[in-house]
DNA sequence: CGATTTTGCGCAAACGTTTGCTCTGTTGTC
DNA sequence: GACAACAGAGCAAACGTTTGCGCAAAATCG
């Protein structure tokens, strides 16, 4: 239904290639200003639009790009995506935006679909540490940047220091004064979860005190697995007064515990989490986290994905952005 | 560098149309048994898959889906967008996500970009009333859905009853005895919008109450503009005892003005919101809302989407599911 | 055993672009 | 005035598929 090239060329009398190059603006190109201005009216009057498959099939690349989290519905990884979005957009690019649910299997089957050549470069959110999809990725080619996932130094990259951003957080509250501290730790799988439960080990460990390993359980990261995590650390004989949770999900649970428990927050177990999304601010009281600046991350990671799809393969560029602490009422007593 | 259809024949000494045709399944295939257990083993061996774009351009369909929103980073669009994507999936196709911002001029761009042929469809969440690209879509042929927006009876659409919904919260609030109620309204531009605060006057009406306008101020939809129009609210000499927001993230702007004010949720202003986000069920006190299924509204909508690809465009279907009233603590002093 | 059907596969055009090359006529140079 | 140079635009191949049609050879039939 929409105009064609050639239709395009019949209507106004030159050949095809000739408005080809008039509409790419090629810059090789010689012809009258009086055609041009035929052909540019001619254009603009009819609407007409290349057709992308027509186009990406020559030109061998789709101006589209994929990217893969773990679920959209976790506000992280919807700001995550904003931020491609965005840094995308301004560069005429769009943006297929793909679930995987953690699933292997799942990730493999959306990055087989994606890339049947519709996509010239991937973001990905979601691998696992021991994926195979990171290498399938370099194996085939695809420009590819990793956000908030740990790879080898053979990868583009942008996060934040996860071990410092647990330092930080369990530093925090071994200035408070607590001295029993847990963690909710995520599964192992996960560079982010590896790397907190690095910095919260290594802060005990500055301030003396050796580390209980019954105090660090592993949870999913969904709000469910905080709740149960955090009723096996509430039955130990003696119980933590402080947990520090691998992310704000699981720290939420931890908030049902305790209320289903009958303890106050923060004066019987004060708790912190990880990422600050937006629900953090709205906790009562509000959750004491580590800031991470999601919709950067989206917009760096593209910004390196195109730079990268444009110069070729060089030394992969890391970029690691400062964790920051938040601190409210979920330790400090002082605070809403 | 993937392996093409003709190299795939020129390895397996067959024409490439016979590849082809074997790897689609061609049903008016006929081939020797011995030809095609040899080529598809070489298309397990190489892990040929077609070039989508040259397959696009040929059968001119991508099978790739356009969603619109006027911003992922809303817990509501999120969840409708994840709807789309299983559904999608689960038919091999995968989806462009794109947030106008509320901008015409941004939704118009993003649309004529994604036409020029790389989508076979869209779910347009972010329509507002005037809103010409609807009116555009329809022009052009383009298969489309309309969610939790309004339009004549020209479209295939899915959504609530907001008219019901709002009722069913404001009826809350009178039974609970309140008779000052104001309206926190969303821009008469959104269809949903005039639709709540249509049903909030029928509610008003239908208890022989009369509405004050004083009573009714306009908000935008985010949770600044719900702080700004509460208080102005509460600065009315007979000011209200209860408010019944257009959506959730106002409703959350309620709760800020009335603590800054000092005022209790719910014993001096009771609220209520709409679409039951994640978030409302965290609040303290926990947010009385209207729950729409939006996950569900997604999966139906790509439902019909393709529904209507295959069937061409019949007489629209219109899919309303029942608005759900959760009672929480921001009404009810006996919950939390 | 010759005619007819069936089997098994190849041929080539088409989808809508892009782009290196060719070709004609006009202008400029000596 | 002969020749080179250049402006202006057309030609055709190519990108990787799909698919209607054609055509041999093998199989079936009377």
């Amino acid at each position: 239904m929409p105009i064609t090239l050639k239709e395009l060329a019949a209507k106004s009398g030159v050949h095809p290639s000739t408005v080809s190059r008039i509409v790419n603006d090629d810059p090789q190109l010689r012809v009258s200003a009086a055609t041009r201005a035929r052909v540019k009216e001619l254009v603009k009057k009819t609407g007409y639009r290349p057709d992308g498959m027509a186009r990406g099939l020559k030109l061998r690349q789709s101006f589209v790009l994929g990217v893969l989290v773990p679920d959209v519905l976790n506000p992280l990884f919807a700001a995550i995506f904003r931020g491609v979005e965005d840094a995308a957009l301004e560069e005429g690019y769009t943006v297929i935006l793909s679930s995987t649910d953690g699933h292997e299997d799942r990730e493999r089957d959306i990055m087989l679909t994606l890339q049947s050549r519709m996509i010239d470069g991937m973001v990905v959110a979601s691998a696992s540490l021991r994926d195979s999809s990171v290498r399938w990725l370099r194996e085939n080619g695809i420009p590819h940047v990793l956000v908030n996932r740990y790879s080898d130094q053979k990868d583009y990259f942008v996060g934040t220091d996860d071990r410092l951003g647990a330092r930080l957080a369990t530093e925090h509250l071994l200035a408070l004064g607590h001295r029993r501290i847990a963690h909710l730790a995520g599964s192992p799988r996960y560079s982010t979860a590896v790397n907190r439960r690095r910095g919260y080990e290594e802060a005990l460990k500055a301030a003396g005190i050796e580390a209980d390993p019954a105090l660090i359980v592993e949870t999913s990261l969904v709000a469910g697995g905080g709740v149960l995590a955090t009723h096996r650390l509430l039955e130990l004989r003696k119980r933590p007064t402080a947990v520090v949770a691998v992310n704000d999900v699981a720290a939420v649970g931890a908030y049902d515990a305790a209320e289903q428990t009958g303890l106050r927050i923060p004066a019987d177990l004060a708790i912190t989490g990880y990422n600050d999304i937006p629900l953090a601010a709205r906790l009562r009281p509000g959750l004491t986290t580590i800031h991470v600046p999601a919709q950067e991350f989206g917009r760096a990671a593209a910004r390196m994905l195109l730079e990268q799809m444009v110069a070729g393969r060089h030394e992969p560029k890391r970029v690691v952005l400062p964790p920051e602490l938040i601190v409210r009422g979920s330790t400090d007593p002082g605070r809403t």
